[in-house]
DNA sequence: CGTTGTGAACGGCTTCACAGCT
DNA sequence: AGCTGTGAAGCCGTTCACAACG
């Protein structure tokens, strides 16, 4: 499945760096806790990239995934609130390595806009929508408050963003055509306390 | 499946201070995109939450999903790795709501040790099993480098940790019992140009 | 009547297992 | 010998559909 290629391509990348040229389903799965033949089936829906007897050619394959993802481009993103956690994102340095690069930053409080961030001048939310057309971008980074999340997803959407990653705890509405992908850590921790619940407090 | 639990609490507690007292699967399928008959095989795994012909008491359902959740208390949390990524979790206020209490924090450089950051004073990860034991600390959220992840979810499981949120951008290796969640924002932009890929590029 | 709870049917993802290639 | 690519089988989560109930 789709969403599993960028965990594939990850690992490829570390085996690259770690001075290694080809690697089996095998070494893959042990390293990423997958089954071969889980890894095989999921590359060879998108292509047959494999040798037998070998394995995978390492740089081969990390192209050929970064082809079929689209990460052979740079994608310009915006971001759309720059509260605590929106400088956060905004000085996160992981995004640009992987094919992102946060292009625009917006907020509707006075006290913010204007502000020079990063190198990136913070604007008002109110020529949000000019501004993304213009230049084109169709990803965007949502880190509002909740009770601002869905008016801003439908501004986005209005504006022809086409991917939206948001941080705020909301389960909010877009059309079919427009990808959401949810970043929450508060459900990520609660749905592991019920499997602390069902088992015994460690030794101390 | 338990994992969609926190999201029912999220969406049961919105519609509460909504004024509602009541909600149907069919609302709250309408509400998350999901179809009724979900929501009610999910309820009915862990017990008999409603009534025919009016649906789930609200502020009923929302205990019970807080006791099998275990978040009917509060849980201590520690967090590894007080760099530029851990501060902003330190400072985000939306974990205390929901039943997390950051306790104590934990860094390697001397920089950052025995500042007091939010009213945690931040330790030398040197002593850190020893604290988690005499605490009792059960969940920890790491924010380290990704060079450093693995030896510090070592250091965690020896000291009796089971539950492990993971901010950075690796697999790492934990024992069956020991439970990971990662956050991985890169991987869920990368997921998305590939549908982006395939589509057309929105009107100007 | 509206809505739950749930067996049965369905569908899709995962694993198996092996032929085929190197 | 080692490993891929892939049909077939298996499994598990989702949806259907309806009896039961307030």
């Amino acid at each position: 499945m789709v969403s599993r290629l960028p965990l594939y391509l990850r690992a490829l990348k570390q085996l690259l760096t770690d001075g290694l040229d080809v690697a089996s389903s095998q070494s893959l799965g042990r390293r990423l806790h997958m089954t071969p033949a889980q890894i095989r089936k999921d590359l060879g829906y998108f292509g047959r990239f494999g040798k037998q007897g070998r394995g995978y050619d390492i740089p081969y394959l990390i192209n050929e995934l970064e082809q079929i993802l689209g990460l052979n481009q740079e994608w310009p993103v915006a971001l759309v609130g720059v509260g605590r956690l929106g400088r956060a994102i905004l000085g996160y340095p992981g995004f640009n390595p992987e094919g992102f690069s946060i292009r625009a930053a917006f907020d509707s409080s006075p006290s913010v806009v204007g502000q020079n961030l990063g190198g990136i001048e913070v604007q008002s939310i109110k020529n949000m929508e000019d501004i993304l057309r213009n230049e084109g971008i169709r990803i965007a980074v949502v880190a509002v408050p909740a009770a601002q999340t869905q008016a801003v997803i439908d501004q986005l959407v209005n504006a022809g963003v086409q991917a939206i990653l948001n941080y705020s705890p909301t389960s909010p509405q877009a059309p079919r055509e427009v990808k959401v992908r949810n970043v929450d850590p508060v459900m990520a921790l609660q749905s592991m306390t019920y499997f602390l619940r069902s088992v015994p407090v460690p030794p101390r």
